[in-house]
DNA sequence: CTCTTATCTAAGCGGTGTCAAGATATCTTT
DNA sequence: AAAGATATCTTGACACCGCTTAGATAAGAG
């Protein structure tokens, strides 16, 4: 057995198990979506024993934090590079399309992410208060753009009216009921795209154009 | 044993085992939280063994749903009765508030809810088609007040938006990273609101107003 | 080379979802 | 009312789960 495994995976003292585990429930959260992501099949896939994980995360929940924060990582890094390939007014929509396409490509993974935000009533520190944080992104990227630094208030509302909207449309997008509005505009991209660049402006009004 | 339990539901033939074990599902989640509710405990809590629900129901999953099929009507109760009690442009505000109300005050039955609309990836057909659905009374409302019902594609993508960002707030309404915002705006109810009447109109510029 | 510590395994606890077989109550038909 | 059919519930079991304890083994320190 364990034929799959490299040397360093084979010695009775692994080198460096959290690693692994980290990417064997990652490999196993694709293939197989959250259901099946339990501690004893994370073991297993990383070929150890049941008990192993024990040595390096406090319990279950804990080895999924290890999880969701590659997720975050990740989320953070894609976003970054959608602002700098994007210009001017059109950054902002830039960072939601890259914030909903992460989460609608890795649709376990962002379930993970939220799922333990959830739990813990709280987003990561380093996604909401580090200054290169995601959310630090968007808000900076508003006041780039025009938003008014001096109206701190009204900033952060906006910045979290914004991240609520991407969060809503990341998990609605997948939903079979919008199929026919996809259809409509050209495919889910086009969708989430459009979606985006209403939330600014609705109830958009007769008189208003 | 079975001390607690009514003349109705002592007997071996229950009467309505089914309405018996959401109720109970509903009791059990609102005490323990959503990882208490394991089929075993909602049977326990019934009064009935442990294989009793798979007459009723054909898996958790469907008894799940069950539960979250409840939470969507009280959902769509509150709402209608919301913008009953709101005037003018204030009824799309409050359709709002109504629903991210309801999520703060059953945190458990809306992420039963939503938990189960994921896996199935789509919202309930009553949610999302009915006439008197919460999904069409948004976009009535908006219709209502302004919004071009000619304009097809724009309202639908309007409603949609408006309900992403809803379905955001209610989420991270709770999260204690916005808690210096909550207090600084005197509570979550307020913050609710102030988020909501800024998700028409981000990035608010300098130079209007 | 020994001692200590970190790491892993083995075995087991109580819990879970689910199913098959059997018991019991209600309904239907006569 | 009796008999048979059907719906409902229980018992017992299986495989899996998270987690703990105790013991085996490897790596590093002295």
């Amino acid at each position: 057995m364990r034929e799959a495994q490299s040397a360093a995976a084979r010695r009775y003292h692994h080198g460096d198990l959290r690693r692994a585990l980290v990417d064997a429930a990652r490999r196993l959260l694709e293939a197989e979506g959250p259901s099946a992501l339990s501690l004893r099949a994370v073991a297993r896939e990383a070929g150890v024993s049941p008990a192993a994980p024990y040595h390096h995360f406090k319990d279950k929940a804990e080895l999924l934090d290890a999880v969701a924060q590659e997720g975050w990582d990740i989320l953070q890094t894609q976003m970054s590079e959608a602002k700098q390939k994007a210009e001017g007014l059109h950054q902002l929509t830039a960072l939601g399309i890259a914030y909903v396409r992460f989460a609608r490509e890795n649709p376990a993974l962002y379930r993970v992410m939220y799922d333990a935000a959830r739990d813990r009533e709280a987003l990561p520190m380093d996604v909401k208060e580090r200054d290169d944080s995601a959310y630090c992104m968007v808000r900076d990227t508003m006041i780039e753009h025009g938003a008014d630094p001096g109206a701190d208030q009204d900033l952060e509302l906006a910045t979290i009216s914004a991240w609520c909207g991407a969060h809503g449309l990341a998990e609605m997008a997948g939903f079979r009921q919008f199929d026919h509005m996809k259809d409509r505009l050209g495919g889910e991209d086009v969708f989430v795209e459009q979606v985006l660049e209403h939330m600014g402006q609705f109830p958009r009004r007769k008189d208003c154009g």
